[in-house]
DNA sequence: GTTAAATAGTTAAGCGGTTAACTAGTGATT
DNA sequence: AATCACTAGTTAACCGCTTAACTATTTAAC
């Protein structure tokens, strides 16, 4: 690989021109400028990257850190989606992602933590909801600047108002008369997005004059598989209900599985709704009325927020309205 | 952020010495070893990992790429998977993954040749099936070893069997005893493992003395909605297939909502079957017949393959084989 | 015409590690 | 007692780039 003695040598130059000319710092002649570009061109030089990020401390490198917490966090489209909003942002702005999934033990992860202290990114984005631990907080402390996609304590977050979308959600459902309302959960404390759909849930249903005593709960852990038995569980001991929200949609997809198999009807026996959009929830009978919580513009959003915080800028943190989506499993209740 | 320096001076020894210490680089004795260690721990010190490229050459890192041949790339679950089988291996092994996803031009991505070039990454493993450029290549020539997912000439490569694979799909279709068949296909010489799939259903075709001729082929963008659309120009030319061959999952179940939609059923009155075995297929109605190529284990494979190669070994490339799996939207045509 | 300011370029230090080459001390070997 | 082979540790060069400090020349200002 030529270096930059290659080029100055080539081009008849010190280091340091080649440097000015390259990073474009004054001062230095349209002559020079010329000689060392054909040089910088003949010999291919390209820069070494460790070497700059050594003397400026810049690697141009941001972390894009989100818990290991079940196995098949990569195929979570929920997180892919994020991820994609901040790679078209890094892209325009000639940053890499190296991506981190720690894993989740009583401490900090320690490859994460190595990670962050050689000072191999320059900031960090991570997603930072569940409970246990703060990426960013870590990051912070050790001088790496970091936007959180959630709901952990930062300078700088993005995160889209659950609140208010399981509000929407569940305003729908009772105006569409259901009052036997029964709660698919994951267990509480653990992601604080998710406290927030159930906090947002409690409001409405207490407004509608429903006691969420009378609101059955049931926990899974995410997965469609969780919602079949919490569907279970739930239909076996409340038989009068009439309608599920779920806290995301794979459990919704579960509870909708399990209520076919036993040969009730969604919506027409059940109305079951869930909360994040996947892809999968337009996909099944009946289509899934869910929330889209716009995952690809939160990871846009944190991009561009740390872009302006390495610029040196504050930027205002940003909370994104949700968009409830009716589809089809969802109902009045059968008289 | 404390450097060798400080822990250097703290233990009263030579930076050369700490550095010996810590990499277990005779000589030194234990007591050496006790100050050194104990100084580490008191400046917390972290090597600088820049520092430590810059002079072994070394970044631990390594480059996973794959194109950006579709907007929701990110959240295809296929190359998801992939890469959390790299993942997995990477973590063991203490390095990095640097995600790169060059757009697909006449050229080599700009971001993606620069990432080779400045030595940002120890090694690559990319997801090179498609027909326009090889990124391995490019990297092997630059010095940089790689790992191919896919069908690209390289030293290195991990691949499934896409091949048998729709010979095992198609011998069931053909012995379930259909004969009228039609294949959902994307444009050929784009995607290499998707011409051997074709190939595949070739072949199995002749054996059975159905001339290909008589078997019609419609194309699409791999996209659900171009399922949906290559189903209606199928069944609308040629209204006495019985059976579909999709070469991949979103495509088959674009076809099924199509026929659906038009009051057919499947499979009574078309059997529709899919490649890829992605989680949609089996929570659609009817779940799809279609053929595992187990991404995750192609993913582990190609990083341990790399890692080998990175330790002077010259590890075997490896074809997987694939698995049918066998759901309800195949069945024999109705006579 | 002298001084100041701006321009063009060079020199060399330094970023934080690694490592070859060296010094010095300690046994073991002859 | 001299030689040799280890062991323990140090010194200093080097990786490739950036940049502060410097020199030298040109232009502008009074």
């Amino acid at each position: 690989m030529p270096t930059l003695q290659d080029v100055a040598r080539k081009a008849g130059v010190s280091t340091a021109t080649v440097s000015k000319v390259l990073s474009n710092t004054p001062y230095f002649s349209e002559a020079t400028r010329k000689k060392v570009m054909k040089a910088v061109e003949e010999v291919g030089y390209i820069p070494n990257l460790a070497a700059r990020a050594l003397t400026t401390g810049k690697t141009n490198i941001i972390g894009v850190v989100f818990p290991y917490i079940y196995e098949t966090i990569f195929e979570d489209a929920m997180i892919m989606s994020m991820l994609r909003g901040i790679e078209s942002e890094c892209r325009k702005r000639n940053h890499s992602i190296l991506l981190n999934t720690p894993r989740i033990d009583e401490t900090i992860d320690r490859q994460f933590r190595m990670l962050v202290q050689s000072g191999y990114f320059d900031g960090m984005i991570s997603l930072d909801s569940i409970q246990q631990t703060s990426f960013s907080e870590f990051a912070t402390e050790n001088g790496v600047p970091g936007v959180v996609i959630g709901y952990h304590q930062s300078d700088y977050f993005v995160r889209c108002d659950d609140f208010t979308g399981t509000r929407d959600l569940v305003k729908h459902v009772i105006s569409l008369g259901h009052r036997n309302i029964g709660i698919i959960n994951v267990p509480e404390n653990s992601n604080i997005g998710v406290d927030r759909r159930v906090d947002g849930i409690r409001e409405v249903c207490h407004e509608a004059g429903i006691h969420m005593a009378d609101v059955p709960m049931v926990y899974g852990d995410y997965s469609i598989e969780s919602g079949r038995h919490g569907m279970k569980t739930m239909i076996e001991n409340y038989p009068d209900l009439t309608a599920i929200i779920s806290i995301n949609d794979r459990m919704a997809i579960g509870a909708i599985q399990y209520l076919q198999s036993i040969g009730k009807c969604v919506p027409d026996d059940m109305t079951v709704v869930g909360f994040d959009n996947i892809e999968h929830s337009q996909l099944i009978t009946p289509s899934l009325t869910t929330v889209d919580q716009r995952p690809v513009e939160q990871g846009q959003k944190a991009a561009q927020m740390l872009f302006d915080v390495l610029d040196g800028k504050s930027p205002e943190s940003v909370v994104l309205d949700t968009r409830l989506i009716l589809r089809d499993s969802s109902a009045p209740p059968s008289t």
